[in-house]
Parts: structure tokens; C-alpha cells; sequence
DNA sequence: CTACTCTGCCCGTACGTGCGGTCAGTTCAC
DNA sequence: GTGAACTGACCGCACGTACGGGCAGAGTAG
């Protein structure tokens, strides 16, 4: 459902892709132990060592699944960087962009935040880790550009990052991407919340979060691409 | 750590409980899938059959991990409310309440939020997804009320519960015990961030937020008596 | 065009291992 | 005697993955 599938038949890659797609979906479903190959196999119709065969192990699957995530993060974030300049603009755009992947991308996204844990122990996970490390990395400094620019009131840009990851990552335990909540609602919602909680002014938070906004659509035009 | 063994020798229910923090720890440590009898039984220089013979399978010794943490923490929850009742000092009671289970129970807390997620579908976990939402339902309540008393701005009170969850379920990825962050600045930081973000005024924030101050201490005399 | 070979995708099966759970039996306190 | 605590051997199964081979298309020599 995320991507679309090269091409049917003989493609490049070959069935590589689909096995991945459904791979990232059986981790969002169950989490990474509890997926396995045999499911994975037998719903697209092909043999357990045909999975072998492209990927290995198990665990460079999912470092792939990992990878391939933070690095379009990283591009999309990238972009609405060189789109925005003001530091409040920037952490509302990180905040939108967060939610909008739960819609965007739901099982890649849950099986990302469902297994991030192992970025932190597990060998193999270097590249993620990396590349995960330099997303939040992004985010202290734009909190700590704001603090020092007297945007934000002075605080820990890094506990203001944490904060503010926490909230988005804990989404996939009770974001329904089909209910009744829009995420441009929830990004709004969000935002508003915590940058008046940075000290930015009341009429400035209307305008930076409003979820049909000028923030709201940078975002959305850079992430639109993909879907 | 988290609770002395009731006496060592034969004591009523054995070794019960020390096979129950062995676990835990297990599974804050690597999870629930990767915890398993055989580690747990050769640490503590026992059977396999002990474990199954005191608890029977292994979901049900999550489930009362799980009963257990919540048991306190709604115990403690409603001692704060008894003597707290500003809702700004409510909220803030929570956040600390919820930073200091970091430190003071690491092994139970950590094992809870890695495995929360299996409250909303594993069967036998509905007495601890009971006392989850009853949790939850105190916190909206409160953040409710306060908007409705005009101390915070109008908002949606869930929504905001969820964000201030996700912050400190998030905690476990990130907080070290034992590094050189104390929980109460930790909480101080969280707290002023989000009761400014509720729209509480700075003066009062600081006041309320204060890492030695009344509300701190509140909770820290109610979450004193374990340990 | 034909035949031969090479290569990469894919299959099926089989193996080893780890783990949850069973069970018959022993020890020990009351 | 009675029952709870505990043991250790054992079972069955699920799952990761190793392996040998089949098959289709591309390249190449004649």
C-alpha cells in the first residue's frame, strides 16, 4: 500500500519490494519477534527462502525497513528546513511532519516507533542509528537557535526534544489514521501546546499552527511525493 | 531492588516475589518475547517448573507485573489528588509522579511502557487495561476541569493527555537513573513546558513547577513509603 | 538462427535450536 | 497424612536459516 510495487511480473528486484511492504507490515501488526518469515511468505504466495535469499536475516530486514524510514525523514526534513527559517515555524513543521507520516505511511511508520528501541543496542542498526541521531540532532538545534534568538523562552533544548519526540512517537499506540481525528487536527493541537509552552506569543501560535496554514502546506508539499 | 524479598529461607509464597522482579527485569532489560524461563530460573539457581508452578504461563506473570505497577500507581495518584487540588497543580503532580517511577522503580517502569501496548489486545491483560484507562481518566478529568475553570486555555483535554503521556512513556529510551540528571529537574522542565503550553501563567508555572517546591514534595512524600 | 552456458530469482525441504509448558516424583512444614 | 514448594527430565512446536536444485532470460560462439 505504501509504494507502489515496481512493476508486475519480472521487474527489477524482482518481488524484493513486496516483500518488505508486507515485512514493515507484519512488524507494525505484531512487532519485530513476533513477525516471521513464514507469514510473510505464505500471504504473498512464495517460499520462506526466497526471503532468505534476498535479504539475509531476519535482522538486516529490518534494519532496511529502519533505514530506508529515517532517510526519507531526513530528506523531507531537510526540505522544509530550506522552506522555513523562523525557529518556531521549523518546530511546528517538525511536529506536523511527525503526525502527517502516521497517515502517510501508518505501517512503516508504527513498525519504525514500535521497534526504535533496538537502534540503541542491537549491531547492524549503525546506519539507522546514525541517521536517527542526526534527525534529532536537527530538532536541538532549532530548539536551541530559538532559545538563544529569544524566541523560546531559555530552557534544555535537549529535554525540549525529547519532550516533543515522546509525544510524537507514543502516536502509534492510539492514532487511528481511518478515525475521526485529522492529523493536520492533532499536529495543530500539538503545536499549539507546546509552543505556547516555549513562549512564543498567543496570536504568533494561532498563525504558526493553524492546520490549514502556511507551515501545514510546506509540510504537506514536501511530503507529498510518496503516498 | 524495587522490593526487599519478603525474608529469605521459607517465607510465605517462597520465592514468589523474587522470581517476579527477576522478570521484570528480564523484560525491561529485552523485552517480553526475548524474557524467558530458563534465564530467569538459572539466575536464581531454581526450576524452570518452579516458575511454572507459581504462576502458571507466562502471560499471566506480565499481567501481574503489570497489575501491580498500575495498582500503585493509581494508589499514589489518588493520595496526590486527596491533598492537591488546583488543577495546575494537579497536572504537575502527575508529571512528577510520573518522572520519579523512573527512579525509584526503574526495572517495573520500564517493563510497563515497553510492553503497554499489549494491554489493548492480549487477552487476560483486562483488569490491568481497566486500571490503564481508569489512569487516563483521571488525567483528562483534570486537564478538563481546568479548562473549564479557566485555568488552562480551551482545548481538547485528551489530546492533550496523549501528549503529555507520550512524553513520559517515552521517558524509558532515554532516562538514565543513574546519570546526572536528577528526575525532579527532569519533571521541573517537562512540568513548565507544559503548564506554560496550557496557558498557566509564568509566575504561578514557576512556582508550581519548582523542582523542591510544595507540589514535588507532595508527591514525593505520597511515592515515598516503597522504595 | 541455434545451441550452449552463465547468472540471478526462486522453490522445497530439512536441520538445529530455543522455549513454553507438562508431569511424575521428592522434600519438607504443619 | 496432607498439601505446598520445588525438581529435573521431557515433549512438541515454531522459527530462522542452510542447502541443493530448477528455471527463465541474457550473452555469446558458431
Amino acid at each position: 500500500m505504501t509504494e507502489p510495487v515496481v512493476a508486475p511480473g519480472r521487474a527489477r528486484g524482482g518481488r524484493r519490494d513486496e516483500i518488505l511492504v508486507t515485512f514493515t507490515r507484519h512488524v507494525a501488526e505484531r512487532g519485530y519477534d513476533r513477525a516471521n518469515f513464514g507469514d510473510v511468505a505464505a500471504e504473498l504466495g512464495m517460499s520462506k527462502g526466497t526471503i532468505v535469499h534476498h535479504f539475509g536475516t531476519k535482522d538486516r530486514m529490518l534494519a532496511e525497513v529502519q533505514e530506508r524510514y529515517m532517510r526519507r525523514r531526513l530528506d523531507e526534513a531537510h526540505a522544509f528546513l530550506g522552506r522555513l527559517s523562523a525557529p518556531d515555524e521549523r518546530v511546528a513543521a517538525f511536529v506536523h511532519a511527525g503526525v502527517r507520516y502516521s497517515t502517510d505511511e501508518p505501517a512503516t511508520t508504527v513498525a519504525f516507533q514500535r521497534e526504535v528501541v533496538r537502534l540503541t543496542d542491537e549491531p547492524g542498526m549503525e546506519t539507522a542509528r546514525a541517521q536517527r541521531d542526526a534527525y534529532r540532532d536537527l530538532v536541538v538545534a532549532v530548539l536551541q537557535d530559538g532559545a538563544e534568538a529569544g524566541v523560546f523562552v531559555p530552557g534544555d533544548a535537549r529535554l525540549r526534544s525529547l519532550q516533543m519526540f515522546g509525544s510524537l512517537h507514543w502516536m502509534w499506540t492510539w492514532f487511528d489514521p481511518a478515525g475521526r481525528l485529522r492529523p493536520a487536527d492533532v499536529a495543530a493541537e500539538f503545536t499549539r501546546t507546546l509552543l505556547r509552552g516555549l513562549g512564543v506569543g498567543e496570536e504568533r501560535v494561532a498563525a504558526v499552527a493553524d492546520p490549514d496554514g502556511p507551515v501545514a502546506r510546506c509540510v504537506a508539499e514536501v511530503c507529498a511525493p510518496r503516498s
